[in-house]
DNA sequence: GATGAAACACTGTGATT
DNA sequence: AATCACAGTGTTTCATC
């Protein structure tokens, strides 16, 4: 990983589409160069793979929240976990130290729709005891 | 956005360097239609943009976490939200509801670099008040 | 949306440093 | 090992229907 790939990491962060080709004319690598360096960039795992973002509110996803979770038992927390990872409501799940166990990303449409993820999705199925939701009002950066 | 379109979404989020014509093939539809579908997708706004998922391990940033902070003052504010916005180890910044006022996600290399960011970056030269960090200690889903 | 022709981009080869 | 140039192949674009 030199400066170059670095270069070429920057571009592709920026649009994912952007051609060997046109990569090659601003960094004065030949084509063949560029895709090469690419290429090894996905293989070594720098890249982790090649995707779009999407516009939440374009989608109708007004409502983006944060929500700690609290969870009992071993098999309770497998099944919240296999639930979690299915829902297309949560972008992100991570396992947390301190007060909480679970942390979730959740973009929903509205706020009826966030209760009702709260209260059937989390709170009965599973062993959450206890939650925590922090609504995001405006986002500065993502990523 | 038809059902085709939700499709090709699907595709491009697996892998965003996908060709038109690879797309074409598995969902019956010509090369320029496919182009002009992506194209569409792009400027209606529900395609933000292409962009690459990094490998933070890979890249020797195995410290992730999320930080609550407090800050107070419109000037210094200010200050903030532009420099945690050029910071390269700040993923992600939000403006939060309740308790808090900013919600960041942090990426860097270890817990002294963490140590470091909280007390320099943000506890030093802005107003913030008050500081909480949630470690993650392992992540089951993002996006 | 589809088709076909022209423009463009990618891959593989061999040669070079 | 990394890069380049070239040729062959595949892909996109632009017209037209």
């Amino acid at each position: 990983m030199d400066a170059t790939d670095q270069r070429i990491l920057e571009m592709l962060q920026q649009n994912s589409r952007m051609t060997s080709s046109e990569i090659s004319k601003t960094i004065h690598l030949s084509v063949p160069a560029v895709a090469e360096r690419i290429r090894k960039l996905e293989s070594s795992g720098v890249i982790d793979r090649f995707t779009v973002k999407l516009n939440r509110h374009t989608l109708g996803q007004h409502c983006l929240a944060y929500i700690f979770v609290v969870i009992q038992g071993n098999e309770e927390t497998h099944q919240f976990r296999t639930k979690i990872i299915e829902s297309e409501y949560v972008l992100e799940c991570h396992h947390t130290a301190g007060e909480y166990d679970y942390l979730l990303k959740v973009s929903l449409p509205d706020i009826q729709s966030l209760e009702q993820f709260i209260t059937e999705t989390l709170k009965n199925k599973h062993s959450v005891t206890r939650t925590n939701t922090v609504f995001i009002l405006s986002t500065l950066k993502d990523e």
